[in-house]
DNA sequence: CTGAAAGCGCTTACAG
DNA sequence: CTGAAAGCGCTTACAG
């Protein structure tokens, strides 16, 4: 394989000349940089950036780690949409000249430290976390010394980071409702111990708020449990208790658990959505854009929450972090209107076809 | 940062002692060995990749490049499940001592030099080369140096690959749809210039031949197009065809195109399971687990299928392919029978409920 | 605008 | 079982 040397003879210059040619870090005669060019044609030369490390102390090495990518499914359905977040980074990542490394932790919290040290040894500039859901982790103590942007969970040493707007998402998506004529909307929500449960039930009672609609307690409840064993049981109940409180419209806490509950409400004989609508939370195109009809879901800004924490992550490697910039960062999201939800009032504007409102 | 000679110093040997405890690569006193593991941990020694790879010549690194993490989805949904293919390679890699190094085109094919670039760069020892869905391809002229293996796709040119068993993956369904009674199945196809859709409907036929039973053509319609749009339209149309074939059963192309089945067939108010069966390919546990009923399902093999590529890879690499072995490998998978499909012949052994069969 | 020398931190090749 | 010397392929630091 050629060097830096076969180059610099070939063209007749010196090495340092051919590196400076390669990165632009000072001024070369245009006739010198076109024998340059030419000579790494010619000669196919690749850059060893092994040697580049070595030499410059930086390795150009992004490092992401995730037990999302592949968890063992034992108490969690597979996050598999955060591949977004991985593509969001990337694109970040890529235009910062930097090479993203993905470790996964297979779901084995014991893995990480493996994972961490293999990162050391390339010497990664910087370090991506990211969660499988919404939640508050505790960071390996090993980890305080390189820089490091969290991506949907947080921890209590206020480690920068980037969290969902779940709030402001379940509040877009109840304003939403209200200003389609409903006013008795049920809510189906996580188990109450998950951070984004009291997060969005906050959302859809402020919706109700700045509507100045009460808020009947009876249309809230539990639909999901930690673990997935006998949910189907007790979404069924959950169902029974919100329907007695006579809702237009079911919120989800997530899609996979509307499209349970499009299966439970046509088997009592519900269509949807002329008897009820029914919305739904991620925004999981695989199953919002294939259920029959279409599910109007909250997004979950995957993609941008990559993006927005590997631009996070530059700055604090670069040390150009804005003065006021917060440690913590929510990221917004639309809500994605499909047919699963009516426009009840006529006098209402139609805006129920598939848009996107903020 | 500690280097080897800050530990050979504070152990009182020599650099290249400190590089055998490391590497187990020659046989060292017990108590130098210990007097050396004291001083990398007191000096929190951790070896530069970069320098070993510049000076043995061997990266340890293996490149997964991929369009498939991030389609632009103008043509085809996320194929996020892919991701299971990631974590089945990255298992095997780790296991090797080599690290995965992923990039992704986001679906512009334009991309892929500059990426190929970067791995090159590094020095990775081979690539794992991913297609979104299985389909024939033609690789960079500028590939032909690197061991490579396919993934999910194949080209002319014989590259070593790894495919999933399409035939065979249908003709298991069938055969356990007819073993649980059904005579007349229906098949929803993909499009018909799909690779997987020819090797599919093989593997409906040859079921049907071997338990005697005459394939009536009106009961196969193709029930996908290759863009989403009007997609309804079409399926509405395909499953009004099918439906006047008068099957018992119908085998979608994928888990997607039953969930909108699940929806048209109750807008018709027809039940599943009771008044029709319904089969899903793939296996996407997010939709096939979470539809009410649970969606029967050909599984599409991902994480072994990523394992066995990166498994070949190493063989590859490491020079040891066995004699006979055949450059295209097919991984074969069972079907996830769940509650969408009813067994129909009360003489027939209840088979029905939750259970994997090969 | 260009170059000569040194060194990044390991492992190789050799010797004992 | 252990070590001294050289070199992998770049960039740094300096000089002109």
């Amino acid at each position: 394989m050629a060097t830096i040397y076969d180059v610099a003879k070939a063209a007749g210059v010196s090495p340092k000349t051919v590196s400076r040619v390669m990165n632009g870090d000072a001024p070369v005669n245009q006739a010198t940089r076109e024998a340059v060019e030419q000579a790494m044609l010619a000669l196919n030369y690749v850059p060893s950036s092994a040697a580049r490390t070595m030499r410059s102390q930086r390795s150009g090495l992004i490092g992401m780690i995730t037990g999302a990518i592949s968890t063992t499914h034992q108490f969690e359905d597979a996050g598999l949409p955060e591949i977004y977040l991985v593509q969001g980074a990337q694109r970040v990542i890529g235009q910062s000249n930097r090479t993203l490394l993905i470790a996964d932790s297979g779901g084995q919290a014991d893995r990480i430290p493996t994972l961490l040290q293999t990162f050391r040894e390339h010497r990664v500039e910087g370090i991506l976390y990211v969660a499988e859901y919404h939640r508050e982790v505790t960071l390996p103590a090993s980890l305080r010394d390189l820089p490091i942007v969290l991506v949907n969970c947080f921890d209590a040493a206020e480690t920068p980071c980037i969290l969902p707007d779940d709030e402001g998402g379940q509040f877009t998506l109840v304003d939403g409702l209200i200003r389609r004529g409903h006013q008795r909307i049920a809510y189906l929500t996580l188990p109450e111990h998950q951070v984004a449960c009291g997060l969005r039930v906050a959302g859809y009672h402020r919706a109700h708020a700045q509507h100045g609609i009460a808020v009947d307690e009876r249309l809230i409840q539990v639909g999901a449990l930690p673990s997935p064993t006998h949910e189907f049981d007790l979404l069924w109940d959950a169902l029974d208790r919100v329907l007695k409180a006579e809702p237009t419209v079911i919120c989800c806490a997530n899609d996979k658990m509307a499209m349970r509950v499009y299966g439970l409400l046509r088997d009592r004989g519900v269509a949807i959505p002329q008897q009820m609508s029914v919305a739904g939370y991620d925004d999981y195109r695989m199953i919002a854009e294939h259920l029959h009809p279409g599910l109007t879901s909250a997004v979950l800004p995957y993609a941008a929450m990559g993006a927005r924490a590997a631009d996070k992550l530059l700055r604090l490697i670069g040390g150009s972090t804005k003065p006021g910039e917060p440690n913590r960062e929510h990221v917004s999201a639309p809500v994605a209107w499909r047919d699963s939800v009516l426009t009840r009032d006529a006098n209402v504007t139609q805006l129920n076809s598939r848009r996107r409102e903020t």
